[in-house]
DNA sequence: TGCTCGGGTTATAACGTTATAAATTGCCTA
DNA sequence: TAGGCAATTTATAACGTTATAACCCGAGCA
């Protein structure tokens, strides 16, 4: 706030203008405080750290030139030192990127570390090597000091690899090992069964699922609450097959309108992402039917998308913004330690 | 590839449980090839960077002792020494994180990045700080080597800032600046331009346009082209007041449907981003008219979206996964020196 | 007087890297 | 045979920080 230096960082590493005079002013690091309070740098620094072995008269006035100049802690040198990155790793496979479901999760995340010294680093996992490869190397390298991901699997790979490294994660979506681990789900199964009974109560007959791939958890806790709602009330359903939530929507759209065109056609389908959902809406409009009518849909809302969409369908909010969040909260704990992983687990309700 | 070692990082700091010992392996540095042969750190270190000082032979030994190892040099302490990061900062507005904006360029940047040293880093800008604030926090204290941004003005403060202080950067949209600086940009001009013509094209005599916040350069290249266009053809305009296309989709519905049921109504429609495509729909539906028949539209489309809307309309298509690329691209060359910035700049065709 | 004690401060070393200057070697020339 | 040169290699220092151990000094005690 004071003393708005407007130029600075200024001959980074630029040829030796001249001798290496004091400057206009450099970038202010131990050093400068220390000469400024005449003090030692590592009085200056554990002044900062505000260590109480420091007489508190001496930490006031150390951390007020701090102000002063504006010191900043050099991230490398900590960083080098320490061990500590200051950085948190989210792994993002381009599939996820589609239509912001990445993002939003994203603002959430950068909302919660702000404030904190954690950078996000957006670390792609690259669909041509295994899903392992990038946590790995974060891992091995120390390139962060915690790692955030999605897509979790049942006997998630990543999973059992962070654990035993003893390496601070969360993830989005649950796993099915023994081991308690921290991570933050959406509750798939009460959404799949409340979209089913929705579509029963307002009269299908023959229900209609799309799926995520299976080797996904949240394959299974869909398909779950699904088959519950449909033998509850004793209706006709169908698990797509051939294609899943991850399926281009050409695809999706291509093979609802097959099936819809056959005999014994569904009249309530359940779309567990955006895209799919649009792809059915295609679907049956270009076949003639209208939706509400014919047939109906539920799907998950992840945007204020289906604000717009016409004809209104029936959805059900998940809010990632809201997981991103969480995962990162979570994530700052675990790094903190202290707290047991048993409450490091949260699932968000519909 | 040979040796995967699955246990390393462990124990990064924790308590000395015991003598040091030089263990199974630690994380492998200069210092390890250097015992491993017999060569001085000092010398494995211009090995690695195939310094021509140094013996053709010696290097490819200390190049495939490297390898053997597995050492990938410490980020931190190449930062702290050459005061370069590694780093490029992509300095997102939450704005654009909504409906995938800023995601498919993020996919485009990191797929350039890819076999590159640079990480890419979200830095959030959040609204309530001047635009200007964390890029002067990246530069004052060397956060990245490199910045990305969009939402580029003609006399945008961030670009006057950034070259003031010589510091590598490459943003989305032009500036109306006389120094040249290196930008990549979508041709606006000529996607209102072509749309108006479309629409006039297709019957329609009444044009309406959604323009960005006037405060962005492609408010002007948007306007210019669309005014070019109606002139030329001598048919009637609007251009909307007191909603852009930064609005919430709610209030562009709302207004879109005001409109529409005064007198005089405008039967094109052309809208520069996607929510606002969707919100024109849904008020157009809303009010029994029919897209095609009694109203036109033109949307720029950014994703996949609009292939699965009904009723299908116009778009024109806008590559943010490649404008992504491409300014990764021309980061890295900038940031390498060498190529004049004349040619670091881009504008997209339609 | 010598001794410990403890609050407060400081010197030293180290993290892993690289720029700079210096050293070593063999070999050729004067 | 000393001097010089080129080709390699190496020692030293430094980037900014922090953990560790040491230091200083006055007070209290025997």
């Amino acid at each position: 706030m004071p003393l708005d230096d407007a130029e600075d960082g200024r001959q980074p590493n630029t040829a030796g203008s001249s001798t290496s005079t004091p400057g206009p002013h450099r970038k202010p690091t131990l050093k400068t405080i220390a000469e400024l309070t005449g003090l030692a740098v590592t009085t200056v620094s554990r002044a900062l750290g505000d260590d109480p072995l420091i007489a508190r008269e001496t930490r006031q006035r150390v951390q007020a030139a701090a102000a002063q100049v504006g010191y900043l802690p050099d991230r490398a040198a900590q960083r080098l030192r320490t061990g500590r990155t200051n950085v948190i790793s989210l792994v993002l496979d381009p599939h996820e990127e589609i239509l912001g479901y990445g993002t939003s999760m994203i603002r959430g995340m950068t909302a919660t570390l702000r404030g904190t010294p954690y950078h996000l680093v957006i670390t792609p996992h690259f669909s041509d090597t295994p899903q392992i490869d990038p946590v790995r190397h974060i891992v091995r390298n120390r390139m962060a000091d915690g790692i955030l991901f999605s897509r979790t699997e049942p006997s998630d790979e990543r999973v059992k690899f962070l654990l035993e490294a003893g390496f601070p994660f969360v993830c989005h979506g649950r796993t099915e090992l023994a081991t308690p681990h921290p991570y933050v789900d959406y509750d798939n199964y009460r959404f799949t069964y409340q979209a089913a009974k929705k579509l029963i109560a307002s009269g299908c007959r023959r229900l209609f699922i799309i799926l995520p791939p299976e080797r996904f958890t949240f394959h299974h806790h869909m398909r779950h609450g699904f088959m519950t709602a449909v033998r509850e009330e004793g209706v006709g359903f169908e698990i797509a097959s051939g294609i899943t939530l991850d399926s281009k929507a050409d695809a999706v759209r291509d093979h609802v309108a097959a099936r819809l065109a056959k005999a014994d056609p569904p009249d309530g389908f359940i779309c567990g992402g955006e895209v799919s959902a649009m792809a059915v809406m295609s679907a049956t409009h270009d076949l003639g039917l209208e939706i509400g009518r014919d047939v109906s849909l539920v799907a998950k809302q992840t945007s204020g998308l289906f604000d717009q969409v016409r004809p209104r369908i029936e959805t059900i909010y998940e809010d990632l913004s809201e997981a991103g969040r969480l995962m990162a909260g979570l994530l700052l704990k675990r790094m903190a330690g202290a707290t047991p992983v048993g409450e490091l687990q949260a699932v968000l309700e519909v």
